[in-house]
DNA sequence: CTTGACAGGGAACACTTGTTCTGTTATTAT
DNA sequence: ATAATAACAGAACAAGTGTTCCCTGTCAAG
């Protein structure tokens, strides 16, 4: 069978499953969507649960109550991200040394499509204006990766020996000398010998939420 | 019973459920817990089951088999919000007349923490840098509400009669004129009469994801 | 010592639930 | 028209599953 090929009955059952998750946070029975479908017989529901699962939309554990799984968005893509601080001009990132022990109080959790397997990410939270050259300006969320080096392109924090201070920039070495742009591009370059920048991450994801929904 | 007091057997089966519902998104039976914990007696089982739910830390639905709910931040409040278009600076914006009919081929997911539970929203894609006195750069995705009035502060698109053109701006009704403020506090606003301004939605959430991680 | 509360164990019971079997109906191909 | 197939209905069955009852042991208060 075909992916696009539903029927009305198992769209329906489909939607059903997907809010009775939502709604229960586990899946419903048999029975359960059967009456939600309005079909009498559990063979039925059993018939259309298994083209379901022939199209891969969902999978089944058989033998097992409530064995059905979506296939779609399930929460296993989510990746907590820990929120270790905060970001200032005037100081050094404040890069996590532990391999993200879990703490699920100050986290932010985001889907897998967006940010990967989340390994070495670590979000902060932007203060004040300073990165404004940077597109990204105060109270706003960057995720990023923890690494030393960059690679030609990247946006990255860097703190700077000489001037002391953190700045998120795109970076490129070229010919001995590093040159940090910001994302602005209506914004000049600076320049800076190599001994003078460390790489503190890359900037992988930038959020920025407004106050009040 | 306090909520600190949890005896080993009991946060062991916590632990378990936890990860029970990571591994198959559906809570064990009292019987599959019994045998992750050694516990050969279901009503062991059922009486600290009992105990959890009396701290508070799940939710039973009595005589429906796997009815466990963890009371903590399931992953499961996951949003999708429907990715309708781009959005040029020479275009209105498409905003979608039907309630987010389910499209889920082109939806992002962001948490309910995040983005509320999801009413009235979605997303846009932004093309070019005409955006970018609003802090919002080319490939940056605009998280909208649908609403036609703005109150003073909020970052709303707005559709320009005049110079026929969509721009994202802080919007402030002040003695009968609207002053559109750029997010980026370096640049001027612009005025216009409230006939001239359409509101298309209000900006709740920008996200900015870099190519590669 | 007795009592009561608490934690646990075992077994039985009744309901739930997935599975399967036998049909029926509608559609389509031969 | 006939056969084949997909979709559906109902019933029965076996296993799964939550609940309950009775029991044992521990431990502190009376």
């Amino acid at each position: 069978m075909e992916k696009g090929k539903l029927s009305t009955r198992q769209q329906h059952m489909l939607t059903f499953i997907r809010d009775f998750l939502r709604e229960n946070d586990y899946p419903p029975t048999i029975r359960e969507i059967g009456r939600a479908c309005q079909i009498s017989s559990t063979s039925v529901v059993n018939y259309n649960l298994n083209k379901l699962e022939e199209c891969g939309l969902i999978n089944r554990n058989l033998r097992v109550s409530r064995g059905i799984q979506l296939t779609e968005a399930t929460p296993r893509n989510l990746v907590p991200i820990p929120l270790v601080g905060r970001i200032f001009a005037s100081e050094p990132v404040p890069v996590p040394d532990a391999p993200a022990s879990f703490a699920p109080d100050e986290a932010i959790n985001l889907t897998r499509d967006l940010v990967g397997n989340g390994a070495d990410l670590f979000a902060l939270e932007v203060r004040g204006n300073s990165m404004i050259d940077a597109m990204i300006s105060d109270g706003d969320v960057v995720v990023m990766k923890r690494q030393i080096e960059a690679r030609n392109g990247d946006l990255v924090a860097v703190w700077l020996n000489d001037s002391e201070e953190t700045t998120l920039k795109h970076f490129y070495l070229e010919d001995g000398r590093v040159r940090l742009q910001p994302a602005n591009p209506t914004m000049q370059p600076i320049y800076a010998i190599p001994a003078n920048v460390r790489v503190q991450g890359k900037v992988v994801l930038v959020l920025r939420q407004m106050e009040a929904i």
